[in-house]
DNA sequence: CAGTATCCCTTCCGATACTG
DNA sequence: CAGTATCGGAAGGGATACTG
């Protein structure tokens, strides 16, 4: 395990807890991750990821692009064709983030069930007794 | 690469992007990622949760300790001592989630300098223009 | 200690309309 | 196609007071 004194990579053990989860509040930003998660697989652009994602409206996806773009996150290109094209890409730092981002995605889609499994339970036990 | 064609694990190539999101959703809260990385360590009690995160209010970590109680993430065992004494931990699920999010908050820890020098940077060349 | 109940403000986010 | 601008509702989240 590593831990060097000057760096301690164990979150909740340091103080940096409010700044990080600052950062945190970025990927809960409902669109990031499944957004960066798409661009992971390789570039697109902005339709393309519109439509890829599903349920976002343009304003959330120029919003979270815009977003990742000020992070340094992904990248911005314009090609300059008769129709405007625009290619968003990762940059490494947003590849670097995108494998624990897709990691913990994996761990949603192979857990699912067991959760809304373990909701309805849950919920069930907690039946609103009838008047 | 395993992709069983009955749960296809990578996400965004299929259409439970919806669920996906929302149970992504939770973890984005803001407090739960950073609840769930406490309670990694060792169970805790309420109060100590709250001191060990700093900067949440009773009522959001009520809230977020209820939501992952729920989803079947954590456990929540009253000792009925003199003063009252509850205390949280996960479950098999939810030490399961701990890793991939513990990875997820490490790389933030990791990076955070990197994002914060080119959110400044960004910012700084989208300076506004003087009057 | 470990909550619950209220109040209130802010931010998120979606829908729509318009522009280059 | 790829945005920007504006509006309004919904949800998130903090502070405080109260309870067992």
């Amino acid at each position: 395990m590593r831990m060097p004194a000057t760096a301690p990579s164990q979150p909740g053990t340091n103080p940096s807890c409010q700044r990080v989860n600052q950062i945190l509040g970025r990927m809960g930003d409902k669109w990031t991750i499944l957004t960066i998660t798409m661009l992971a697989q390789q570039p697109r652009r902005f339709n393309e990821l519109k439509r890829l994602i599903g349920g976002i409206s343009q304003q959330m996806l120029t919003r979270t692009l815009k977003a990742l773009e000020r992070d340094g996150m992904v990248t911005r290109t314009v090609h300059p064709t008769v129709p405007p094209q625009v290619e968003y890409a990762l940059t490494a730092l947003g590849g670097s983030v995108s494998l624990p981002l897709i990691e913990l995605a994996t761990w949603v889609v192979d857990h699912l069930d067991q959760i809304e499994m373990h909701r309805a339970l849950h919920d069930h036990e907690a039946d609103p007794p009838r008047t």
